[in-house]
DNA sequence: CTACTGTATATACTATCTATATACAGTATA
DNA sequence: TATACTGTATATAGATAGTATATACAGTAG
């Protein structure tokens, strides 16, 4: 399991970590009942501590993406598909939501950050 | 000049001042020329430390919206109208993108996260 | 000259994040 | 049963970011 994560990027570790693990379990890379490493591996993996893996994993477990068991493990919970898919449009208007808001702070319509945005999905990548 | 900054949002308090000065200028509340409170006077109206006010004097300083003389006080920098909404497209372009990029990391489609977008101008306020 | 302004520096506290270590309880396997 | 792993819990401690308070200096305006 390979996460994209960086010391360089400002965001906590364990912030990082939950939003890769999410993501791949949202996206489907990760299926439910698939194991996670240890922590303790993780944390080797990700030149991290434990306390950071532990702490993603908690957070992850909170959410109900992750189901942990003392002794065995780590495992992506039962989640099927829609409900993935549910929640990843969820995620991702809290975050549009967010950005109009601010835009909208700063004074511009709705008619222009429509077009903005427009203009970023046209210029964005293939 | 009332700023809109609680000590319950998780952002640092000088930041929330960046954003809110940043604002008043961007959507012409501030007009070049104007004064703004010295950084004492700031810091007592908003309940905060002189190193919290000035940090954010600094920081817009930096970004050509404010200047400064030592004895006299801070203004809003010479900026045209054309360039300040600029500098307002160019902030919810970079807002607007970052929620895109994340939206996409989820798995989501361009044209997913469209509609997601046009549901919450739809929905948003009047 | 006085009262303000910004600039600089020092000390110190709080909160968050993280590293390292130790120990306990539970599980799986040989 | 022993071993090696797993998660859980706790302790100490360091680094960083943000912030509070205080003091002092230099500059400005009336």
């Amino acid at each position: 399991m390979l996460l994209k994560v960086s010391g360089e990027n400002p965001e906590p570790m364990y912030q990082q970590i939950i939003n890769e693990i999410r993501r791949l379990i949202l996206t489907g890379e990760l299926s439910p009942g698939d194991p996670l490493p240890s922590i303790r591996e993780l944390a080797q993996q990700l030149t991290t501590s434990v306390i950071t893996t532990r702490r993603a994993y908690l957070e992850l477990e909170r959410e109900g993406l992750l189901t942990t068991r003392q002794g065995v493990g780590t495992f992506v919970a039962r989640v099927d598909r829609e409900t993935a898919r549910a929640a990843a449009r969820k995620i991702a208007a809290g975050l549009l939501t967010r950005a109009l808001e601010e835009a909208r702070r700063l004074g511009l319509t709705d008619g222009e950050i429509s077009a903005i945005f427009d203009g970023i999905l046209q210029g964005g990548n293939g």
